[in-house]
DNA sequence: TTGAAAGCGCTAACAA
DNA sequence: TTGTTAGCGCTTTCAA
């Protein structure tokens, strides 16, 4: 065969029907090991690989599936691309990525891709559902889609996600247990749900230790570095800046920290910082960035095992949501206040 | 229609036969104006979608391409995959993600899955080809493969890449313009041709300063943190350490800026240190690193377009090898040595 | 300008 | 245990 070899080629060598070849080929215990061999070999023999779309159309099945960020040049999604990678080609799928920059014709675009059979299943981490559509149904609910990251509340949707809210408290509580009592807080995009989240775990753990919050402590930034020195500025303007901050994310933490060493303030000296993601490199950081690391290669395993869960038995709705845990890493941004 | 909507359905309601809606769809000037609103407009309201098995296995394409990378955990990627993504898909491309970590078979399945249908055409970045198929013809250089990043000399594929020793070459000179004579590197996985090139780089400029390279001050790293802590300790263990270092990607710089600190050694008060690669929030670090920035987004981009070629005129052999021009980013972690 | 019909390569229901 | 046969949904001749 000098073009690429069919199942027809090898059915007429081994001297059997197309049918017969392709039980062989799948492993059906319809044939006598002896065909099964011949054809093994031949299939081996002529570099034979089955045409997937061919095998798609029949079986109505991709053996692909669609992960959808925000942003693909995030390094955030890196290790739960990973995860979901590994997982996915255990189980003989393919990873389709999608990137919607937060634009709606594309997340109504990856959707289609489910209904159009580019994909059989999808996780999403945007946070976001498409837009209902003007004509159609507007239900998605028996889709199977798995949400990560960043969860859509009443989606109907399986989750696996982290508790933002607990992991932010934990990590405010640390800087009180430090002494801290004057703490900041740069918030994400707010209102987006997990900038929101993370928030109201700063505000749980500042009332619970009987903390208040000072008029213009929490700032709002949009998880990109200059916000966080933005920021930063901003409470060091303040007439009574404070003497520690927690940062929505470790980009944002950096800018701070960045903004501080301009201002002539030593991290964790004069302010500590803590920030939240745990970065790849962000124990290369100078000085090592406190944060709180999400089990990141976990939550993209668990989504993709859920996804798989929900693509053999097809029930959506079974699926539970999953909460991962998260850690503090306690690392040298973070020190007593100065007395 | 509950299910999703088949070219037939279309065709019943509109009173024509599959082929001129087939043809409308496709927007052929074989339809009369009014059909072909009539038939748009059923499909808009239906919410048709082309079942994209049936038409690859007919069109014998698959409008995917596959982006194959050594560590997609690997950030370096991320803003290639970036370019590469946004061409691909206003090219009605998809990407599909493939991930070698460095095992053969994958290696293998991965072009193995050019012949099977699942991708139309393939950029590589694993700096390496799969060993020749025992039994076949090895000769996989029609395939439409575009080589990106790490190039593979010999490999008669279109090349996407910079000149990383004329790169290496500006880093070191820079060290030498500030006045290092004591000028160490620490190189990638040697023999990997990526680490070859930066460390005849470095070697071409230190020749051309008439400077010698002493003993012990070409250093093997495996571009991670951790070497690149272990390869700086081990030139500060040396009679007489450098005074400026030259690391051949920016994780390692960073692991040998964390080993100075942690021996003493200020940066770049005592020695300035000197990256490669330019990472995401390499100008969030401190001191901010000196380093050699690629044009990543760029690289992605070309790399897609060259494969669009390749696509569409089926000629590899046709397409230039392009070298994309880089910049070295002078920042904080170099200084004239100590007098 | 449209329709009828063939067939892409595979799997699976049915028959033998 | 194997073969025959009918499609999966689409595009594209070829004929009208």
């Amino acid at each position: 065969m000098s073009e690429r070899p069919k199942i027809k080629d090898i059915a007429e060598r081994a001297g059997v029907s197309v049918a017969t070849v392709s039980r062989a080929l799948s492993g059906s215990s319809l044939v006598t090991d002896e065909t099964r061999q011949r054809i093994n070999a031949l299939a081996r023999e002529l570099n034979y690989r089955p045409n997937v779309s061919a095998r798609n159309l029949r079986t109505r099945r991709s053996m692909s599936v669609l992960l959808v960020v925000r942003d693909v040049g995030n390094p955030f999604y890196l290790e739960i691309l990973k995860g979901v990678e590994a997982t996915a080609r255990e189980a003989g799928y393919a990873v389709l990525m999608g990137n919607t920059e937060n634009d709606p014709d594309r997340e109504v675009e990856y959707f289609n891709m489910l209904r159009d059979g580019h994909a059989d299943g999808m996780i999403l981490m945007t946070g976001k559902l498409p837009p209902p559509e003007p004509g159609e149904s507007a239900d998605l609910s028996h889709l199977p889609v798995v949400i990560a990251l960043e969860m859509i509340e009443g989606s109907g949707f399986p989750h696996v996600q982290i508790d933002n809210v607990a992991a932010a408290e934990a990590a405010v509580d640390h800087l009180i247990a430090l002494g801290h009592r004057r703490i900041a807080h740069i918030a994400g995009p707010l209102p987006e749900v997990m900038a929101l989240h993370r928030r109201d775990g700063y505000r749980a753990a500042m009332k619970a230790a009987g903390l208040a919050v000072p008029e213009g402590y929490e700032v709002r930034g949009d998880y990109l570095l200059e916000s966080g020195e933005a920021c930063a500025s901003d409470l060091f303007a303040l007439p009574e800046p404070p003497t520690a901050i927690f940062a929505a994310n470790d980009e944002m933490a950096y800018g701070a920290i960045h903004a501080l060493r301009r201002l002539g303030r030593e991290v964790p000296g004069d302010v500590s910082v803590v920030g939240f993601d745990d970065l790849y490199l962000s124990k290369a950081f100078y000085p090592p960035l406190t944060t709180v690391s999400q089990p990141r290669a976990d939550i993209g395993r668990t989504a993709m095992s859920q996804l798989l869960n929900v693509l053999s038995d097809g029930d959506v709705a079974a699926e539970p949501a999953i909460v991962l845990p998260t850690t503090l890493n306690i690392r040298g941004s973070t020190a007593p206040p100065r007395k």
